[in-house]
DNA sequence: TTGAATTAAACAAACGTTTAATTAATTTTT
DNA sequence: AAAAATTAATTAAACGTTTGTTTAATTCAA
């Protein structure tokens, strides 16, 4: 339950942050009208005033929160002053960044392409990952053209740098396991995990795609 | 729908089949006894007859798949005979292999790692990778204490090993986007697909892990 | 004939949504 | 600037469905 504080401000926005994390913690079938109702302190049928519909509410919570995903690979792609090794290294960056800030944001895209039950939410979300992964692989595999890097499978090296992160991020006491944490703390509000994630994955993405890796590290 | 035929020989498991598909498509919540009865051509109230209740026919289905996850990680990491890389390639193995073959199960135990609503399936859930996550990183800290491996991180690189997996299997659209399949197609069902994936993080995970890979990819 | 298997129907509870009435805010008219 | 008219915001209650589950009757097998 919040504060009434927060409704003067912007309560549309106020549902809708509630709203992200109630369907990340429960998911979307998993949390009601009511319950979310009750937890941002208005009246049931504001939701449907606001917004429409449940569902009506869950896409413009993706697009609300999908914008600020696109801006830096865009930024990291054209920069012409970076070599692809360094590019990868930004991008790395980026995504650690964005999926560590907002981990009740991605729970809910996570769970939305892991059940494609509700088509069109399902093809919205893969639509926000398709042009990243592109980009991502063509930045690649300029690299292995220029023989900078070794010649690698540039879609699943993407995977694994993805998929490292969604892993971590996948549950907070698997994470603590994994980690070996004390159960019950939150993972991801510690600073130090980010700088863990990124240099594990640069290091191990280094490895496979230099050809002279030790002759590289000494710059 | 399916053919009477399953039900003579075994109905229980035939529903625990048809109810493995749905929940893997729709989630546990966004599966009704309803769906999966008509799915499964049988009466409303013969799941509750058979399991008791919708929660218990999950956990019953957990367990039922769950006991074929465990052997292989054991027989391996007590083989003698096995250096450390030898080691982690067969586990690598072992893991693409059953995910693969499995893609509807592994959707549900990732779908209850990402919603935390049920708390005692989701517990159930992560004690079934916890063992195994430590089994992994203490061979791979083995090897660094050996001095064949580098000194990694050992934890996040088990993370980066299930997380590519993972990755894959995510979702069957975003699939066919990153391998650039044909969009509709089953990617599971590719036999190549898995010796794809297999090449893949063995390479990447030793050129992370070994000190000099050149010397040893010679063997 | 006894017990298990199967059925259609009904159960209460919860779901997303809508309604109709009321209050608050804004705009228009005087 | 005050009063009136209009629009927007908010509410409690009810809507019709769907949910998981149970019942009581019936069929089937041993």
């Amino acid at each position: 339950m919040y504060f009434t504080l927060y409704m003067s401000i912007d309560k549309k926005e106020h549902i809708m942050e509630v709203a992200v994390a109630l369907f990340a913690e429960k998911g979307y079938e998993g949390t009601s009208i009511r319950d979310l109702a009750h937890e941002a302190d208005v009246n049931i049928a504001m939701i449907n005033y606001y917004f429409g519909s449940k569902e009506k509410l869950f896409v413009a919570l993706l697009e609300n929160k999908a914008r600020f995903m696109r801006e830096r690979i865009d930024a990291v792609q054209s920069d012409p002053s970076l070599n692809e090794l360094e590019k990868i290294n930004q991008i790395i960056d980026g995504y650690v960044d964005r999926f560590l800030s907002q981990p009740a944001f991605h729970r809910v895209l996570q769970q939305e392409l892991l059940v494609s039950n509700r088509e069109l939410l399902h093809q919205n979300v893969i639509a926000l990952f398709t042009k990243n992964t592109q980009d991502v692989v063509s930045i690649i595999e300029k690299g292995v053209r220029k023989k900078i890097f070794r010649k690698v499978d540039s879609q699943l090296l993407f995977a694994s740098i993805i998929g490292t992160i969604n892993q971590v991020m996948l549950s907070r006491s698997m994470c603590n396991i994994l980690l070996k944490n004390e159960p019950g703390t939150n993972p991801y509000q510690d600073p130090a995990l980010k700088k863990r994630i990124t240099q594990h994955i640069k290091q191990m993405v280094q490895d496979h795609l230099l050809i002279h890796p030790a002759l590289q590290k000494q710059k």
